[in-house]
DNA sequence: TGCGCTATTTTGATTCGTCAAAGTAAAAGT
DNA sequence: ACTTTTACTTTGACGAATCAAAATAGCGCA
C-alpha cells in the first residue's frame, strides 16, 4: 500500500497539472511539498519505478493511469472530509484544509462511502472544489475568474482555488463564498486592482492575483 | 510532536499495564505491537530519553506522567472515533477497531472536541470501554466477569475487553453486547466452560477464557 | 550452588524519506 | 555564439523504525 508520502506526491502532481497529462515541473512540486528539489528527483524516480508516474528527466513528471487513479482517490477523501468537517461538525470553512490534509491518509474506503452517503453525495466541497466520483471522474469545467470576466455583470461565485487559511478567512468575512453573487465594478490593470460590489453592498478591492483565485459563472436568471 | 509509532507504543503500554504504574514486560509489548523484542528495547530506550517512559532494564517499562498523559489522549481519540463510527456512520460494531487504529493518529484536538460534543460526551465506547476525559481521567472501575461471577443472578453486560473482529462478531450475533442482560446457568471448571442464558433465551456456551473477556455488573432494579 | 531455559539486550544491516552541497544540462541574455 | 543564470540531478550523509542473529542476564530447579 502507498505510504502517506507517496499519496501526497501523487495528489500534488494531480493538483499542479494544469491540463490532463501535462508535465509538472520538479521545482513546483518541491515548493508545494516543502522539500528541497533533490528530494523530489529521488522520490519521483522511485514513483516511476513503481509505475505511478512518468518521469521526463530535466523536464518534469506526469501521472500514469494508475497514479492518477490513486491521486483522485486521495483527493476525494480530502474533499469529502472537508465537507464533513464543515457541514456536520460545523467547523470553520477556513480551518478545515489542514485537518483534511491529515485525515485523507487515515480514512478507509468503507468509512468514506458512509461519509459520502451521510453527506448526500455532494458534488463539490465547501470551497466549491469538485469532488472526484467514486469511479474517479473529476468534473473539471473551466470557469472564468474575477480577474478575467466581463464588468458589471451579475456573477455567481462557484469556487475559491486557494487553501491558505488567511485568504479564506478574508474571503469569508467579505461574503466571498461559493454561491454568493458579485459584480466587478471596475478593473485597473495598471494598479493591479479589481473593485467588487457584493450583495451586502459594501465595495471591496482585491488584487488581480487574489481575483484570479475566485472562479465564477453568470448568475442564473 | 510524537510520531505515530511513539503514540502506538505509549498507548500499548497503557493498555498492558495491569495496574497504574505497573511494569509492562518488553515481550508483551513486542507481541502486541507485532515487532521483534529487539525493536522494542531500542524504541523504549529512545522513549526513556524523551522522558515518556521509565525503563527498568531487564525488567520492563512504565509510563511517566507525561507519557501517560499522551497515551490517554490517544486512547481518548481511539474510543471517541469508535463511538462516532458506530453511532453516526452506523458501522458494524466489530469492524470499527481497525479503522480507529488509523484515525486516532490523524485527528486533531479541535476535531475531537467537536466530535465529543456531537456524540453528547459519551462515557464509554461501543464495546463498553471507558473513554478518558479531556483532562485525562480514566474511569477504571473493576468489574466482575462471566468467568468469575455468581450463578443464576441477572447480570448486565458493561464491557467486552477484546478487540478481535471475530470475537466481536460472535458476541454481537449472540446478543452479548454492552447493556444486554444475561445469567450464568452453569460453570464447569473442569471442562473450562460457562453456560449462559441470554434474554433471547437460546442457551449458549462459552470458554472460560472468552467469558473472562466479558465484564458485568448486577442488573439494575 | 551451579545449570539451563527464557527473556532481554546488543550489534550490524536495511528501508524510507529527507537535506546539503556539488555537479550538469538547458534556457535566456547580450 | 558564448556566457550566465536557472532548473534539475547526483552524491554522501542522516534519523527513524525495523529485522536477524549473536550475546548476556535473571530465574527456577535440581
Amino acid at each position: 500500500m502507498a505510504t502517506i508520502t507517496v499519496e501526497n506526491y501523487l495528489k500534488q502532481i494531480l493538483l499542479l497539472s494544469v491540463a490532463d497529462g501535462a508535465l509538472v515541473s520538479m521545482g513546483a512540486l518541491a515548493t508545494s511539498l516543502a522539500v528541497v528539489p533533490g528530494t523530489v528527483t529521488t522520490m519521483v524516480k522511485a514513483l516511476a519505478a513503481e509505475g505511478l508516474v512518468e518521469h521526463q528527466p530535466r523536464h518534469g513528471v506526469r501521472l500514469t493511469t494508475t497514479g492518477r487513479r490513486l491521486a483522485l482517490s486521495v483527493l476525494r477523501k480530502h474533499r469529502l472530509v472537508e465537507t464533513f468537517l464543515v457541514h456536520v461538525l460545523k467547523m470553520d470553512w477556513s480551518a478545515v484544509h489542514a485537518e483534511a490534509e491529515q485525515l485523507e491518509h487515515a480514512i478507509s474506503d468503507t468509512v468514506l462511502d458512509r461519509l459520502d452517503a451521510l453527506l448526500g453525495h455532494p458534488a463539490v466541497d465547501p470551497h466549491g472544489d469538485p469532488i472526484p466520483s467514486r469511479q474517479g471522474k473529476l468534473n473539471s469545467q473551466v470557469y472564468a475568474t474575477l480577474a478575467t470576466c466581463a464588468l458589471a455583470k451579475s456573477l455567481r461565485i462557484v469556487r475559491i482555488t486557494e487553501q491558505s487559511a488567511e485568504f479564506l478567512q478574508f474571503a469569508e468575512q467579505n461574503g466571498l463564498r461559493p454561491g454568493a453573487t458579485v459584480r466587478v465594478a471596475e478593473r485597473n490593470l495598471a494598479a493591479g486592482l479589481v473593485a467588487l460590489k457584493t450583495n451586502g453592498a459594501r465595495p471591496l478591492a482585491l488584487s488581480l492575483a487574489a481575483a484570479g483565485k475566485i472562479l465564477i459563472e453568470p448568475a442564473r436568471r
